[in-house]
DNA sequence: CCCCGGGACTCCCTTACGTCA
DNA sequence: GATGACGTAAGGGAGTCCCGG
């Protein structure tokens, strides 16, 4: 795979070599989801090497050309840039593949064959969150656009563009995980104290009438005595029973979201807003 | 109209580098 | 200085969609 036909390229070889960390007050690079638990140190100097990914590629080309597992050549791979870029090739940004972009090369890979990895300027790091604020995917157009803004190559945009979704969405697994670990611990002491219901209820049941109404009528029984015990709901704040059945599922599963011309008058509790939805 | 191959795009997992404690 | 944890850029595979033949 990695030694798929090799176009080396000149273009976008940004050898930024800029010294960030200056950017007093900016905002740390990873904006985590939504909330901002950054530990970015505010002022880590930067050192911008925007590396040509094929810097590496000659090497690596003909050293995994054998046939080596990915694996052997990983720490010089570059077949899925070159793919890319390849493909970026056709939208027109590509100049020439030749000499410029071999000296460029040398520049870049002068100790031979480590990947040099490549970190952002705040100012970059920025800019980028801004855009993905505004969309978290791009367009093509936007891609190059923004990497010419950078200084950057659209492929390092596009990863970067990958890896901040990813992040975001790692963060919001988190954060759905904590609300199903609370919803979960509500709805066990939701069962528990439905439990210790329905034992009150039995015992009610099971209390023998007064003699007073010891008439040869039989007490009719509450209705909801009559409903299965699963079906019953008792709000926490009204402690009053209400009828289940798919209706209040129903409520239940809208999640409290009550349009306003919902007229149920259901009592249930809510576990995922914590709250009763009377 | 359906099928198929290929390109483009994205997601996901993984690797490797740089930094920090 | 060595080391492990952590953050993150980047590589690569797989899935999906679209388009032309």
């Amino acid at each position: 795979m990695a030694q798929e036909d090799v176009h080396l390229r000149d273009d976008g070889l940004a050898l930024g070599l800029s010294l960030g960390g200056g950017g007093a007050g900016a905002d740390a690079p990873a904006h985590r989801g939504s909330s901002r638990p950054s530990s970015q140190c505010p002022l880590e100097p930067a050192l911008t090497l925007s590396m040509p990914d094929g810097a590496a590629a000659t090497a690596t080309a003909t050293a995994s050309g054998g046939g080596g597992a990915a694996h052997s050549v990983s720490s010089l791979s570059v077949g899925g840039a070159v793919k890319r870029e390849r493909a970026e090739e056709a939208d027109g940004e590509r100049v020439s593949s030749t000499a410029a972009g071999a000296r460029e090369r040398e520049a870049d890979d002068d100790d031979g064959n480590t990947r040099k990895k490549l970190r952002l300027t705040k100012e970059q790091s920025a800019l980028l969150e801004d855009r993905f604020r505004e969309h978290s995917t791009l367009n093509p157009k936007q891609k190059v656009a923004l990497a010419k803004q950078l200084n950057l190559r659209p492929r390092q945009v596009e990863v970067w563009f990958q890896n901040r979704r990813a992040r975001t969405k790692l963060k919001q697994t988190e954060v759905d995980c904590e609300i199903l670990k609370r919803c979960c611990e509500t709805l066990t002491e939701e069962n528990r104290r439905l439990q210790r219901e329905l034992q009150e209820l039995r015992a009610l049941k099971f209390v023998p009438p007064p003699s007073s109404a010891a008439s040869h009528q039989p007490a009719e029984p509450p209705f909801y005595m009559q409903l299965p015990a699963a079906t019953l709901t008792i709000c926490p704040s009204c402690e009053r029973v209400g009828g289940g059945h798919a209706s209040a599922a129903k409520v239940a599963a809208d999640g409290g979201k009550a349009g306003p011309g919902r007229t149920t008058t259901h009592h249930f509790f809510n576990p995922f807003t914590h709250s009763a939805a009377c």
